[in-house]
DNA sequence: TGATAACCGAGACGGTACGTCCTGTCTTGAG
DNA sequence: CTCAAGACAGGACGTACCGTCTCGGTTATCA
């Protein structure tokens, strides 16, 4: 059942590898990820183009790992710098300012002009190309989604969220909309909605009925 | 000061217009919109590349406005067939119902695989081009929006929803997740699913205090 | 029976032939044949490749037709500068000192390292590559040919040459050798081997009966 | 001051030579020379592409060894069948006959589908490559050549041949233009041609003054 | 009798060129 | 003027080989 063409992965070239990594996320910085070329990492990383072909199967794999490896870079970084590895939303017991405090930086995140580019081109990427989707939602969307559930099946433990929500949908409750704005770019992306998401999630659109 | 070189819009073929319409949607149907070339429509329009290139910007301008016709020629033909023309979503006074019902309808729409490729292949690329994104939200998302901000307009009238809530924002907290999960595929679209988002959306996360 | 694909010569560009005849030509002369590459004859004439794929089937008919053309060129410019247009061997009733006196042109054009290179070059091509030799020998050997029976034939007639003599195999007898030499380079090719040659070819290798 | 890069051939592999001399000739009886590749050689022969890159220049020096290599086991097979030694051009004291004889046997040598493409690819490789040319020459051609010289001697020593004719340039008189029109297909190459050779060569083209 | 060199198979590497495809522009001839 | 047709310059595609290199794994002398 092993793969008959498989190249040796033990011989990979680790410099390559960087080199390519280096020249993708370059390369749709300056020039946006349409006008960006296999041609053009290549020749930027100093690398012949079937060392890219050999490892990747598209131009949005390679940008999907060098995103990742990205990601893994700073994590390693800040853990180096003294955290204590595993990042948490805040519980302080106050499930709403908690939440606004994560969706804020998730706004301020999206807003960030530096990461918008590629972050839309692969988003763009992985809504037509299911395999890319797929990773792109398990590498980079799942860990994210995973605070979220925790943190709220705390509040659910705590007494502030129903026992019978679903964590993973209220999760969806909350940053669905924030994604759909700022993939649609239908109106501004603002800490204000931001906090009007998380009451009107909390809360309910009904009208409580008036205590006595 | 007009434009130097605006084509003469009152000398348009109208034919070819359409058959550039078909032979786009069937080629995206076929082979995706990846593998669909500017080329490739013209030749099964049996059209010149240049009539193409005359009246439209890029490849995504042709399939958004061949897609926006269908829509066209779809109202046009359910005027004929008798209803009063503008469609509105129900208002039975059962909100939770009514929403129900349309989002449901929504959930089923973005299954049918007939108008997946198509619709992803826009949305992709209305995310990385904003020209197109806009007009894409404006002639399709928009109409769609509004049935929404009217129907709950009506249920604020009728009490059913608080009156500081911005039926904006309400909107998305129902149709938000349900982009997020069709374009993201992280998890099934169902229409209990749909029904879930109306009974969160509408009642809130947080427990209801005990009536007295 | 018409060729599916074939293009539209009416609509071809000349001055896009004529680069590529002068890149070609120069390309071999600078680099050798072998160095020298589809890609870089369309560089250098300033061409896209397609326009050489759309004409020429490989590198070897178009140094080919480059080669012919120079040939054309220089004959139309003899042609206009006076010359009575038809070259021919001249008869001046000494058939031997004739042919020798076009033997030793032979010779010094084939010792001339200007044309060493590309002729070499075609003519390997032509040796593996039937078609291409065929054409070679049609349009650049066979003219030469004719000027060679022409003369035999009236050499035949002046009674200075046997009757039941073919010119054909004739003409072959004299520069097949040289062509040989020239080709494997087995020995230096000099005026003295010509005119041995036709000394040979003339009066043959076994001795005359003596005249009583 | 030895080489610093020469490889120590004691120890090359006798097993891995052979292998390559093989696959060189069968991948060019299949592909043809242009279409075999060292890389397909390698493979074929089961050897790493360095083995051929360590003991070889060049894919037509393969190719040259391997042919050489064939003959010499077709000699030693020969040789081993009860035949004494050195093959020898008959002298039968008829030189037209015994030269008859000899060229036919060049001739269907020459039109053996079997040994065309091969022969063709290592001819045109030599014309283009002065060193190939050299080597083609000298261990090909050469031991044939010296054959005709040797008869020729003889020939001009019982006075069937003039003496001061040079056997080297009267065997070229014979050889040349069969060489040629195999070469470059001009004509077809018979026996009635190779006849014809032998008569002109040695009576020549003018007419025998009449015996009183 | 190990050390220590080589050759060896294998195949990843930086490159070059291939021949194909498509882009967006330009030109031609018909209507 | 628009249109169908398609040639053009340009350039990226993905593939195939080039010739070099590095990696274990056998041999096959020498210490």
């Amino acid at each position: 059942m092993a793969e008959s063409k498989a190249p040796d992965s033990t011989r990979r070239s680790e410099k390559s590898r960087r080199a390519i990594y280096a020249a993708a996320l370059s390369l749709v910085g300056e020039n946006g990820y349409a006008k960006t070329t296999i041609e053009g990492i290549a020749a930027r990383a100093g690398v012949g183009k079937q060392t890219i072909y050999r490892w990747w199967p598209s131009k949005a794999a390679v940008l999907l790992e060098a995103f990742l490896d990205l990601g893994e870079q700073a994590a390693e970084a800040a853990e180096a710098a003294g955290a204590d590895g595993a990042y948490e939303i805040p519980d302080t017991g106050d499930l709403a300012a908690d939440l606004k405090l994560v969706l804020r930086a998730t706004v301020d995140e999206l807003n960030d002009p530096t990461f918008e580019a590629p972050t839309r081109a692969l988003a763009a990427e992985g809504i037509v190309d299911a395999k890319i989707g797929a990773e792109y939602a398990e590498k980079l969307l799942e860990p994210q989604a995973a605070l979220y559930v925790r943190r709220l099946r705390a509040a659910q433990e705590a007494g502030v969220v129903r026992d019978d929500i679903d964590p993973r949908t209220a999760m969806e409750l909350l940053t669905g909309p924030i994604v759909h704005r700022w993939l649609l770019r239908t109106l501004p992306l603002t800490h204000a909605y931001a906090d009007s998401l998380v009451d009107y999630a909390l809360n309910g659109l009904a009208p409580r009925p008036p205590r006595h």
